[in-house]
RNA sequence: GGUGGGAUACUCAAGCGGCCAACGAGGGCAGACUGUAAAUCUGCUGGGGAAACCCUACACAGGUUCGAAUCCUGUUCCCACCA
């Protein structure tokens, strides 16, 4: 099986700007693709990870990735599925964002020095800097008519007459830049591919357009589906907001969690969007998921996968014992280690010893609210009344209850529960 | 410029002198059922209080009234129709 077809069997291959050609040229030996992003965080999140991995799935096969940080792409703006102006970044930030994310960017790709095929991290603000605006014109908006570029789905969808916002020159011109840096990647590094989702399409096709009227050759372009949820909610979001590779972002324990939430209709589609495994392997996880979807062991292996792949196997291993406590049930017989790394995992606040200690003891509303699992008193005695409410997994419905010594586990943990998945510790000190 | 209509909690949207912390829907939170799921059902959804009750809130500022989200005056902002 060569890599196109194992991109086909993943659902990863939407279009490609010659297959034909481009199949035959792989077949001849390892080619240099890349894929972009912009840095608009000082950290990935999980729904940059899919072209990425792509990159990775390439090397895998021999081939040699170029993952570009997009250090004036990003100062610009892409207006691809944007319905409106984004604010720009300024170019201390998205330095600072590119360095942050590139020790990110060392998990999933192999930057072995001496490795044949090591990946190769590069920023197009380093050859934009020296360009001059004249000189672009003349040397790359000379071969684009705006008749072409009006046409593309990012444009046009901003020009429509109930667009009032429209869309600046400078986001307009994205595409040229984008476009510039696969004619410059393919000069510099014989690069001969881009990769990236399918909204990126237009901007790609620039690329290889640039490249074969420019320099006369032939480049070529490939695309993947934009990763949707089954509930047609966006990829990559939690309550929290975005789940972030970043475990000062994201802890490792909720990137893991994350992965098990996944919807059961999107299992197996992100075992394949994700994971290295097997075809082997993945259609026996299918098959026992279609079984016995209640034993979940296709996301367990995604959650393994995934949180493996970022954060590290020891990581994870503590990440799969803290859940087991959290949604074990109770914390009889837990060690203190299992319990500090609990403590660790969730939202944490701390309490002075002898507020436990005296007399009345810590009224457990006020230490929900402190904990900051409820938003006040009211809402905490709800929560109480309502029966939401554990102290170390047992629920206590007793609006009057204090915390006392007898809670304190080790001598410093109280675990704290407001429904099924808000957990917070209480610190002693 | 003239004339009408409107501004209500996270959103939409009732209420049009006391029974209004405000109907209903969505969203959110919690409970039951489950598989840490989906679907479904139930409760909650301004703050304080164990509770009675109190405080703050219906664009803003005043006023009438025993009593106002509701009536009056002014201000700001929206919308519609007319020239």
């Amino acid at each position: 099986m060569n890599i196109l077809e194992d991109l086909q069997w993943r659902g990863l291959y939407t279009d490609c700007t010659a297959l034909e050609e481009l199949t035959k040229r792989l077949e001849e030996g390892p080619i240099t693709l890349y894929a972009g992003f912009d840095p608009t965080a000082d950290s990935l999140h999980v729904g940059n990870l899919v072209p990425l991995i792509a990159l990775r799935r390439f090397q895998n096969y021999g081939h040699k990735p170029i993952i570009l940080a997009g250090g004036a792409t990003g100062s610009i703006g892409d207006p691809s599925g944007k319905k409106a102006e984004r604010q720009l970044l300024t170019k201390e930030l998205l330095a600072h964002n590119v360095a942050c994310v590139k020790n990110q960017l060392v998990k999933i790709l192999d930057f072995s020095e001496g490795l044949a095929n090591t990946a190769r991290l590069v920023d197009n603000a380093d050859w934009f800097g020296p360009i001059g605006f004249i000189e672009f014109l003349r040397e790359t908006g000379k071969y684009f008519t705006v008749n072409s570029m009006i046409a593309k789905e990012s444009v046009k969808s901003r020009l429509g007459g109930d667009n009032e916002a429209g869309i600046s020159y400078t986001e307009f011109s994205y595409m040229l830049i984008q476009g510039y840096d696969f004619f410059h990647l393919n000069a510099t590094y014989d690069c001969e591919l881009q990769i990236g989702g399918s909204d990126q399409w237009g901007n790609i096709t620039v690329g290889t357009e640039l490249t074969r009227k420019k320099a006369g050759k032939s480049v070529y372009g490939l695309t993947f589906p934009l990763i949707t949820n089954a509930d047609g909610s966006k990829f990559g979001k939690s309550v929290g907001g975005a789940i972030y590779l970043d475990p000062a972002r994201t802890s490792v324990y909720r990137f893991y969690q994350f992965f098990i939430n996944v919807d059961d209709r999107d299992v197996i589609k992100f075992l394949k969007f994700f994971t290295f495994l097997s075809h082997e392997d993945i259609e026996a996880l299918e098959a026992k998921h279609n079984e016995n979807p209640g034993a979940r062991e296709a996301h367990r292996a995604l959650a393994f996968e995934m949180t493996k792949l970022v954060h590290g196997e020891e990581a994870t291993n503590d990440a799969i014992n803290a859940s087991k406590i959290l949604f074990g049930g109770g914390l009889d017989g837990i060690s203190e280690n299992a319990l500090a790394q609990v403590a660790s995992e969730v939202p944490s606040a701390t309490i002075a010893k002898a507020d436990l200690e005296c007399e009345e003891g810590l009224s457990l509303l006020d230490a929900l609210v402190t904990a900051g699992l409820s938003q006040s008193r009211k809402t905490a005695k709800k929560d109480v009344q309502g029966g939401g409410v554990n102290v170390n997994n047992e629920r206590v419905q007793d609006l009057g209850y204090k915390l006392t010594s007898a809670d304190v586990h080790y001598g410093k943990y109280i675990l704290l529960r407001r429904g099924k998945k808000n957990y917070a510790a209480l610190i002693v000190e």
